[in-house]
DNA sequence: TGAAGCATCAGCCTTATGGGTAAAAGCCAG
DNA sequence: CTGGCTTTTACCCATAAGGCTGATGCTTCA
């Protein structure tokens, strides 16, 4: 399906010894993949980088046994954030959801769950290669405002104004603001925030931007 | 790399009649990949559904010639929405990034530019069929908010029940409710927001769960 | 030319929210 | 066991938010 000219080089980075075996053993006779290096997370990776100049790294982001061991995990987003910016792609492997958010904004253009099976993290790789961003289907949901899927209620459709409205609102602006900002009555607000919270279900203008929040209807 | 026993079989949909033909005579030849239909989006699709049970669905989003021309994009985005509750996968091809939320929002799962070439393609058909979530690069942007990397700053920690408090904020409860969800008084509850606000740097409840959402402190 | 929808504004009333200040009780680590 | 942090409660008060009813101009569409 792709034939590349030469294998892509690998580098494997996690703090558990382990999972460095484990995940090692799992790609290293995957065709088209070089694994070229393990690393501990907790050390520098640079001389590995200047030796063997990866093309791909799966760094394993697994800081679940100590939930306050901020310094680990700071040191590793640091670590994805500078290797990104150097054209590194990175694929992140998190345990949990929560993680997804740090991993993304730290520069990992793949995030997958530390469970993923080997062909799937195969293909998610070389579709990295592809300039494309890769991400578990169970996680996505925690980066991407989305309805859930049963969720596709009819919602009555806001009018423009409503919906400029409505992006105010999610600005945390009182009334008064977007008043001002309109250059309208804050009679004329608080008449489109109630049309805003009965279409969309709703009894405060918090639940309103949560609400339009998960239906897409605003960005955050 | 992933010996499918059967072929994935594979649904076309674009209203452009070239378009149509260039995707089908690209993914014809591709191993693993069965092109069984070639639909026009203006026409109903569900007979062919029927005949052809398609695993995959690749949707031709390109309504830019007509920015108007909602009926099409609306009608459009409701099929989408219907197959992926359905489970059927659906990698919607955009020519333009604005439209990427709508897919999203509709329920495709493979967002892609729509020059995208033929093995980028295919291997993104592959990864979502591995439970993944495949963007373009270039598009991902538009989806998943990134804060400037500048931006971890050190919030100050958030005591456990403030935590708690916040989250039940962003289920949009007022003070009352929250202060019987867990069982104190409507004045402790207010007291918390307050700490609340001071820590995150915001004046009112609403901005405080847009921020707490932006920095990943809940999820909404 | 009506009907319908949208946007605008108004008054009145109730409740919710947030600021300021103060203080008591529980808990944990040095 | 003492000092700090968290959690809890309380009061007063100003403002913001939201419910209700009603009204005016404007466009769009049948």
């Amino acid at each position: 399906m792709q034939d590349n000219i030469v294998d892509l080089r690998l580098l494997i980075v996690s703090n558990e010894p382990l999972a460095r075996a484990g995940l090692s053993a799992l790609l290293a006779d995957q065709p088209g993949l070089d694994v070229v290096g393990l690393e501990n997370s907790y050390f520098d990776i640079e001389p590995t980088l200047e030796v063997f100049s990866p093309d791909v790294i799966l760094w394993d982001l697994d800081w679940e046994p100590s939930p306050r061991d901020d310094v680990v995990a700071q040191h590793d987003l640091e670590h994805i954030s500078a290797l990104s910016s150097d054209g590194i792609l990175v694929v992140a492997l998190i345990s949990s959801p929560g993680i997804a958010r740090d991993a993304w904004v730290a520069g990992a253009r793949g995030i997958l769950v530390r469970d993923v099976d080997v062909d799937t993290l195969v293909i998610a790789i070389l579709a990295m290669t592809s300039n494309l961003v890769v991400l578990d289907a169970t996680i996505s949901a925690n980066l991407l405002p989305t309805l859930s899927l049963g969720d596709h209620v009819q919602i009555e459709d806001l009018t423009p104004r409503e919906l400029q409205v409505l992006q105010q609102l999610a600005e945390g602006l009182p009334n008064k603001a977007i008043a001002n900002q309109l250059g309208v009555s804050e009679h004329t607000i608080k008449f489109h925030t109630n049309s805003i919270f009965r279409k969309l279900g709703v009894r405060s203008r918090t639940e309103a931007v949560v609400r339009a929040s998960q239906l897409g209807l605003i960005l955050l």
